[in-house]
RNA sequence: GCGGAAGUGGCGGAAUUGGUAGACGCGCUGGACUUAGGAUCCAGUGGGGCAACCCGUGCGGGUUCGAGUCCCGCCUUUCGCACCA
């Protein structure tokens, strides 16, 4: 030491806490030694941290990111810290729409623009301090990655889960191009504002409709959130009924037609039909003279975009002029068209049950149809007459129901269902509301469907030694009026030979949904440096399932759902020896700016770049997590910032002090031990906000009135720290002269002895109002605490008389009643 | 309309799951050190009242010795889904 005068009297003034120099340092550090590699094949006790992966957006990283991937590296941090060895990937989900779109407004080809994206992103993401292993980062745009999702869907078409069909997309004329559900706004282009139209087109399904029971069944044996539970359950949408088969008056020999309904119960009550207008059997019932009205109804309803058909509550429908036969009542009903009838659910016919169905007493209505009530509830009888639909009925008794008067309603299902059953006319059934999955986009940025489609042979799957079909680097990949996708346009990669015959046959030009690229990432990453294998057999087994999954609950449904449809079906194909890819999955919440949601209209987007430039990235982490609960998220401002940034000042300070090796004192030793209790408790609970509270908690009674601090007060503090603010545990970890990281230095552990505290308060209450406590040991009796507390006279002055009764909770409180 | 989540100081949020409401942080007030402070440190900070005390967790009831927490009935916010038969 260079001492001049000062420092004799003295201590030198610590260097300043410059986050910039010391998280730029321990970055290199991290990446010359390899802190953040796994070993995937030799590390005990793994522990795979999974995160859901970006879309590389042109803007950069947002908070929200940064949020979501620093609450699972502190998840990841933390058990690696507890022994385990943690693998925390990270890789960008960068097909789909979204960029295509983006690249067409800048006028910009994603092959170019995309890469770009990712290195920004990249050099955003090391900034902030996660514990990734690059190298086993995932592209879903790099054809070694989409070779195996080509790969992927061959295996089910191999299965016959992959089938092809006619289905309604939203068209917009303008824009000449296929809309997803949500880029329609009130029946206009979100873009462009034209009317949308329907065009039935011919995609590609999955069938995971025939997995819906098992999909239900396995979510009762998941760790999952709650609330992403219960989303997956109504996505699914189990109903079950009965289907009921109604003859045709005008051709009794014709194949009846078959209604599903959830209230087999009220069939005495059905008093017309209604079919979906795309149902096929409308063209053979219609009768000529109802011909005209039928067809122009039917093509006004195609005309319609999916999305303003179902959201226009006003009941339309024409008459086909046919009836059919109430298997019930025996008597003729009227059957019309409607379109609040859908194709897709159910038969797509219903018996309308006017009485008892909101929607069909709409309808009835409007058109002058009969309404019978069948069902009455308590206080009601068979001649309650009907002004709205009666549907809250399910304690009621049939009623106009012949032999089944009298029944409550389950009875009335049962018998009913037993009856018809027994004539032939219907069976109980399950229904789901879920439907197949189309993976068909009729766009250029994704990877193309492996598919040839030969004159002779029909559709051929590309043979897997041919994988990947590349996607072709064409300057025109904007999508044009014909709802052909560009591709079909590129003459040279169009045309490709037969894998059957050799002949000369066409490709599919549709490219898939991006929702299958990010179903099967989790199995890409430890073997993402495998190009002979899209997963490696021992380190599957050995990886997964994913220990923890974290992500937003706005991929509640699809992605979770259809990540575990594949994950079910290549199981069921013996090619994993798990059904369910996530044992463990937390939805983390949402944050929003100063109270409104932030987005770039509102100009409320908080760039990270910025606040870490101004505070580190250290500080940045740290109050991302301390700013709420993780699992609700949290209200970002500004100001709060300070705090954080306050307390990592402090914690440089504290070690720098601590460089005397004195005795600790016994009370911060107390606290410091209940600190790590709390730490290590509230981690693996995801409260990392209350954890972070914990450690400012201790920062303060360490600090209290400016006393001096000991190594050993300090050095356990910097372990705790560690997972939020890695960086500056580094550095103060080896400024106390360790030469190992602090991420395999372990994990302090706490004396139960040491936290028990001497005396506690204990709350003495008369008639359950608080009138004092009492600093007693923590096992006082009751009756010495009653003997303490009528002591007190601003307590005795209370108990006017002997106490009535007495509540005593050991160590917490007394109740005096009197 | 259906389903989920949530309503606590000026603000973000705590509360051992029925046991001292408001931890921690922001902000604010006062003080110390300063040429200076948007730095740092110390103290205070739910409302009312001189005080003893009283009131207080969206609203109204209830259970209990005791309710932010449990039950019943409302209101509000918010996020999904939405003619699902």
């Amino acid at each position: 030491m260079s001492g001049d005068a000062a420092s004799s009297q003295h201590p030198p003034a610590p260097p300043a806490y410059d986050p910039a120099a010391i998280e730029t340092k321990w970055q290199q550090i991290w990446r010359d030694q390899g802190t953040n590699h796994t070993d995937l094949k030799g590390g005990k006790n793994p522990f795979y941290a999974l995160m859901m992966f970006p879309y590389p957006s042109a803007e950069g990283l947002h908070v929200g990111n940064l949020f979501a991937f620093t609450g699972n590296d502190i998840y990841g941090r933390f058990h690696r810290l507890r022994g385990h060895t943690v693998f925390e990937p990270l890789g960008y989900d960068a097909f789909g729409i979204h960029s295509e779109n983006y690249a067409i407004k800048v006028g910009e080809h994603p092959m170019r623009l995309i890469p770009r994206n990712i290195a920004n992103f990249r050099r955003q993401l090391e900034r902030a301090g996660l514990m990734v292993d690059w190298r086993y980062a995932v592209d879903t745009t790099d054809p070694s990655y989409y070779k195996w999702t080509q790969w992927v869907f061959i295996q089910l078409l191999k299965k016959g889960l992959a089938y092809k069909k006619k289905a309604a997309v939203n068209w917009c004329p303008s824009c000449k191009t296929v809309l997803a559900n949500e880029q329609v706004v009130a029946g206009e282009c979100e873009r462009c504002a034209t009317r949308v139209e329907q065009r039935q087109l011919e995609q590609w399904f999955f069938r995971i409709s025939e997995y819906a029971p098992r999909l239900l069944a396995n979510l009762e044996k998941l760790d999952w959130s709650h609330t992403t539970l219960t989303a997956q359950r109504n996505w699914i949408g189990k109903s079950e009924g009965a289907e009921l088969r109604f003859g045709i008056r005008e051709a009794p020999a014709a194949e009846p037609i078959t209604v599903f309904t959830t209230r087999p119960d009220t069939i005495f009550g059905a008093t017309y039909m209604v079919l979906a207008p795309e149902h096929p059997i409308v063209d053979v019932i219609t009768l000529p003279e109802h011909r005209g009205a039928v067809d122009a109804y039917r093509e006004r309803t195609a005309s319609q975009d999916v999305v303003a058909r179902k959201v226009n509550k006003d009941k339309t429908g024409v008459f086909t002029g046919a009836h059919a036969v109430n298997p019930a009542t025996g008597q003729a009903i009227p059957i019309w068209i409607a379109d609040y009838v859908l194709m897709e659910y159910g038969t797509g016919a219903i018996m309308a049950v006017p009485g008892h169905d909101e929607r069909d007493f709409a309808f009835a209505t409007t058109f002058s149809l009969p309404i019978v009530r069948v069902v009455a509830a308590a206080g009601e009888t068979a001649q309650t007459p009907l002004i709205e639909a009666c549907h809250q009925d399910r304690d009621g008794r049939l009623v106009n129901s012949a032999q089944f008067d009298g029944l409550s309603v389950a009875d009335g299902m049962r018998e009913i269902v037993a009856w018809l059953a027994g004539k032939g006319a219907g069976k109980a059934v399950v229904n789901y509301r879920l439907h197949d999955w189309c993976i068909s986009r009729q766009r250029y940025w994704g990877p193309p469907i492996p598919v040839i489609y030969c004159d002779a042979c029909g559709p051929q799957a590309v043979p897997e030694k041919d994988l990947p079909v590349i996607l072709p680097d064409i300057s025109d990949f904007r999508p044009d009026d014909s709802g052909i996708s560009p591709l079909a346009r590129h003459e040279s990669w169009y045309h490709a030979p037969c894998p059957a015959c050799g002949k000369q046959g066409r490709r599919e030009t549709d490219v898939s949904d991006t929702f299958l690229d990010s179903g099967w990432y989790f199995l890409r990453y430890p073997s993402a440096d495998r190009s002979d294998v899209p997963f490696d057999p021992a380190l599957t087994k050995k990886w997964l399932p994913v220990t923890s999954y974290i992500g937003g609950n706005e991929h509640a449904v699809l992605h979770l759902l259809y990540s575990r449809f594949l994950t079910m079906v290549l199981h069921d194909l013996g090619l994993v020896d798990f059904e369910e890819p996530f044992a463990k999955f937390r939805a983390h919440g949402l944050i929003i700016k100063e109270g409104a949601k932030m987005s770039k209209t509102k100009g409320n987007v908080v760039v990270p770049d910025r606040l870490i430039d101004e505070w580190g990235a250290d500080a940045f982490r740290t109050y991302l997590m301390f700013l709420g609960p993780y699992e609700e998220g949290g209200d970002f401002r500004d100001q709060g910032m300070s705090g954080v940034r306050r307390f990592l000042d402090r914690l440089w300070l504290a070690a720098h002090d601590a460089s005397t090796d004195g005795k600790p004192d016994p009370i911060v030793i107390r606290k410091l031990h209940q600190t790590i209790r709390k730490v290590t408790e509230d981690i693996p609970a995801l409260s990392y906000n209350t954890a972070i509270a914990a450690m400012m908690e201790y920062m303060n009674t360490l600090r209290k009135g400016e006393r001096a601090v000991q190594r050993a007060e300090v050095e356990p503090l910097v372990q705790l720290v560690s997972p939020f603010a890695p960086h500056i545990a580094e550095e103060l970890w080896s400024l106390f002269g360790h030469s190992e990281s602090v991420f395999d230095a372990g994990w302090p552990s706490w004396d139960a002895a040491l936290v028990r505290e001497d005396t506690v308060q204990l709350a003495v209450q008369v008639n359950g109002k608080l009138r004092g406590t009492l600093a007693v040991s923590p096992d006082v009796s009751q009756d010495d605490a009653l003997t303490l507390a009528l002591a007190e006279p601003s307590i005795a002055k209370f108990v006017t008389e002997g106490p009535r009764k007495v509540v005593f909770v050991r160590g917490r409180l007394l109740n005096l009643v009197v």
